[in-house]
DNA sequence: GTCATATTTAGTTGATTAGCTAAATGAATA
DNA sequence: TATTCATTTAGCTAATCAACTAAATATGAC
C-alpha cells in the first residue's frame, strides 16, 4: 500500500462521514451507509471498498447483509485513526451526520429498507 | 480547511516527496524541488500551493528565490506530520530522492538553475 | 530604463474519479 | 426451483486534477 494511495482513501468527504459514522457505532451494514450518504448502492459499494482497500475497514458478510467496522490490523493505521478521530470530533461540519446516525440505527437494517423503498426512514 | 483538503494534499506522490524532502532538508528553493521532481516549474510551483494552502508549507521570498519549509503553526497538523515522517523513513520508496538530495544541495540555488539549464547538475 | 531570470498564472490536454443506471452475483425464502 | 432482495460490477458522464507550454509578474543586474 502507498502512502499516496492511504491518504487519498481519506480525501473524500464521503468517506471520512463513513469513517466518522463507524468511530460513533462500530458496526454498521451497507444499506445504513446508504442512507446516511445519499447516495445511490453502487457509489456507497465504490466507497467501501476504497476504504477496505486502503486498510481502513473491514467487512462481515451476515446473510445478504454486508457490515463494516474499522480495521484494526495495523498498528501505524491505527495511530492515523486515533489522529483523525480528533479531528472529527472537533470538525462541526459532521454533527449533522450525528442526527442521522440515531435515526438510521433507531432501527434494524431490514426495517430500514423497508422504509428506504417508501422514501422515508424510521418514522 | 476542511479534513478532505488535508488528506488530498497528501494524496500525491509528488507532494510526499516534497514533504520528505523537507524532512531531510529543513528549507529548500522552489528550484531545487523541480530539480528532485522533474516536473516543470509551473508544475512544481502548483504542487507547494497546494501544500501551503494545505497549511503544511511555509514559504519565505528572498530575493528571486523562494524558499520552502515546513510549517510549524498547527499542532495538530505538526501531529500528523510526525505520524507521516516515521512512515516515509520506513517506505523504500523515498530512498532514490535521498541521493537525489544529496547533490542537489552540494551546491548553491543560482549554480543548480545554471547546471539545469546544461541539463546536468552540479557535476 | 532594459534585460535576464525565478516563479506564478492562464489555458490546454489526458488521466483519474465520483456519481449515476443497468446488469450480474450471491443469499435467503416461498 | 424460482423469486426476491442486498450488494457488487460494468459501463457511462461530468468534474477534478496533474502535467505541459506560453504568457505574465516580480526581482536583481547592467
Amino acid at each position: 500500500m502507498s502512502l499516496a494511495k492511504t491518504f487519498k482513501a481519506l480525501g473524500d468527504r464521503n468517506r471520512l462521514r463513513v469513517v466518522h459514522a463507524l468511530f460513533k457505532k462500530k458496526e454498521l451494514c451497507a444499506c445504513q451507509l446508504i442512507e446516511l450518504l445519499e447516495v445511490s448502492g453502487a457509489t456507497a459499494s465504490r466507497h467501501m471498498s476504497i476504504l477496505v482497500d486502503a486498510g481502513f475497514l473491514q467487512s462481515r458478510k451476515e446473510g445478504r447483509w454486508v457490515h463494516y467496522r474499522l480495521a484494526e490490523e495495523s498498528p501505524e493505521l491505527n495511530k492515523l485513526l486515533k489522529w483523525l478521530e480528533v479531528q472529527v470530533e472537533i470538525d462541526p461540519s459532521f454533527d449533522e451526520d450525528l442526527a442521522k446516525l440515531k435515526v438510521i440505527t433507531s432501527c434494524e437494517p431490514d426495517e430500514l429498507r423497508r422504509k428506504q423503498r417508501k422514501l422515508t426512514c424510521c418514522s
